[in-house]
DNA sequence: TTGACTTATATGCGAGACACATATATACAT
DNA sequence: ATGTATATATGTGTCTCGCATATAAGTCAA
C-alpha cells in the first residue's frame, strides 16, 4: 500500500505539494463497494443469440447461471479486467470486446455492495461452441429476446434441451442491455463480422444481421448497402459443397479507405 | 456492516442455505478501488457547447478545474449518486441524466486507484447560467472539440476569458467522451430539446443541433425533417419582441402517439 | 444428357428522404 | 412606402431503399 502510495505520487500533476497531501490522505472516507467485470459473450447461429453460462457453484444463487465475470484486481485496467475473466472462463483471448454499462443498484448482489462492469464480447459461433465445450459447469444459452426493436429489458435464455435457464442477480437485465446495443450498433459500426469467421458469404451477413435485429432483411438492399460501404472485400474465391450455385467469399476490409 | 448483512441476506434468492453462507463470506478477497461519479453538465450556447467546472482546493492536482463529482455512497445507487452531485454541485435537480462510460485505468487518479462512472447532463442555456453563477470556484467553460465527427478524443476548454481552464485528472477524455455520445445520440434520440427551454422556435433548435455537431444544418430538411418526426407540437404562439417575422413556437410532444 | 431446383448476381422501377434553389409571407425599422 | 430579415411553402434532381424481374451457375435426379 505505501508502495503504490508513493509511486502515485510521482505520478501526481502537482509536485511537491501533492506529496505532502497525500501522506496524510484517507481514501476509505466511505466503505467501498466491490468492483467486478461481468462479460456477455455472444455469438449468433441458427437464427439465434447464443451466450456462455456458467453455474454458480456457491450461494448466494447456487445453481442458477451467470455470466463470466470476476473483481477487478489493484493494478488492471477495467479493459483487462474483463479480457482476463473471459480468457479464464471462456479461454479466448483477442475477440471483440467493449465496455456495454455499470450496473450499481444497491441490491443487486444480496451479499453487499458490489457494482459491476458490464461488457459484451462478439466471436463467431465455431469458436463460442469450442469455447463452451472447454469448461466444466459451463452451458450455451439460447436468447430470448421478449422485446421489439431497441425497447429494452431483461431477456430468457434456455438451454440445449429448451428448458430456461434462471440467471444469477441482475444478469438477465445486462445481457438484455447487450442485445439493445449490439441492435443499435449493428447499423453504424462494424460489429456484424465479428460474428463471423474470417470469409463468408453475403447471406451468411445477411443472416447474422437478420438474428441480431429480430427481424428479416431485404436481400437486394442488404446486398447493395454491405458492398457500397466498403467494408466488404472480394476474396476471389468462392463456397465449396454447396447444392447450389456457389457465393462469392467476403472478408470483413478494415477501414483504411475510410 | 453487520446490519447491512442481515438485511442483504433476506434478499437473497437462496434461502437458508443463502444465510448461513453469507455469514462466513468476505467480500474483501481483493483491495477494493474507490468508487466516484463525475457528471459532465453540457448546456449549449452562442454556436459553443459548455461546461460546468469545480476548482480543485485540494491537491491533487489544485487548481486544476474538474467535473463535479463525489463518492458513490454505500446504500446508494449510481444514477442516485450523479443525481446527488449534480443538486449538491451545481443545484440542478430533474434534468436529464445519463450514464456515459466508466473510467477505470489504474493510473487515472495519482492518490490511489479511483473508478468513476462517468454521466452527462443536459439543460438549456438559462438553466445553465444561474447554476453556473451560485457556486463559487466554479466556472464555465466553453468546450473546443479538436475532432470531426463521432471520432472521439479529449475536448479543451476556455474560460470566459478565452484563456485554457487546465483539466484534472482525464476529465478532458470524459467530457470528451461526452461529447461524443451526444453527437451520435443527437440523431436519433430526443435530447436537442434538453438543451433547450419549453418553448422554442424550429431555428433554435437547428442551432442546438449544429452546435453539438458542429457542422451546418440544411434548414428546410432540417426543418421537414423535425416536423416529421412527431417530437414536435405547435404551441400556437409565436416569437415576440423580434426585429422580424415571428416563428412558431414548438414545444417537445412527448412520444406517446409514437 | 437433360431438365428441375436452388441460390447467386444483375438490373429496372417507383416511393420516399434529402440537399439545394426559388418564391412568397410577415414582422419591424426607417 | 420601402427595405430588410426571417419564416414558411413549393419545386427539382439525387440518392437510397424495397420490390420485382431476369439471368447465371452450381447440384441432383430421372
Amino acid at each position: 500500500m505505501a508502495r503504490r502510495r508513493t509511486a502515485a505520487a510521482r505520478r501526481g500533476g502537482g509536485g511537491g505539494e501533492d506529496r505532502r497531501f497525500l501522506a496524510g490522505y484517507d481514501p476509505a472516507r466511505y466503505d467501498r463497494p466491490s468492483l467486478t467485470v461481468d462479460v456477455a459473450l455472444v455469438s449468433a447461429s441458427d437464427g439465434s443469440l447464443h451466450t456462455l453460462l456458467v453455474r454458480r457453484a456457491e450461494p448466494p444463487q447456487r445453481g442458477r447461471w451467470a455470466l463470466p465475470g470476476g473483481f477487478v484486481r489493484p493494478e488492471e485496467s477495467l479493459d483487462a479486467a474483463a479480457a482476463r475473466v473471459l480468457a479464464a472462463k471462456a479461454g479466448l483471448r483477442g475477440v471483440f470486446l467493449e465496455q456495454l454499462y455499470t450496473f450499481g443498484e444497491p441490491a443487486r448482489d444480496p451479499r453487499t455492495r458490489v457494482v459491476t462492469v458490464g461488457y459484451y464480447a462478439l466471436v463467431d459461433f465455431e469458436r463460442f461452441a469450442e469455447a463452451a465445450g472447454a469448461g466444466a459447469d459451463v452451458a450455451v444459452g439460447r436468447i430470448a429476446v421478449p422485446w421489439e426493436g431497441e425497447t429494452g429489458g431483461p431477456v430468457e435464455v434456455a438451454g440445449a434441451d429448451g428448458a430456461p435457464l434462471p440467471l444469477a442477480f441482475d444478469h438477465a437485465e445486462i445481457l438484455g442491455t447487450a442485445v439493445k446495443r449490439l441492435r443499435g450498433k449493428l447499423d453504424y459500426a462494424p460489429i456484424g463480422f465479428q460474428l463471423l469467421p474470417a470469409t463468408f458469404t453475403l447471406l451468411e451477413l445477411q443472416r447474422v444481421h437478420e438474428t441480431v435485429l429480430g427481424r428479416p432483411q431485404n436481400k437486394d438492399s442488404f446486398r447493395r448497402r454491405m458492398l457500397a460501404s466498403g467494408q466488404l472485400e472480394a476474396t476471389g474465391t468462392s463456397q465449396k459443397d454447396v447444392d447450389h450455385r456457389p457465393a462469392e467469399l467476403y472478408r470483413f476490409a478494415r477501414r483504411s479507405a475510410v
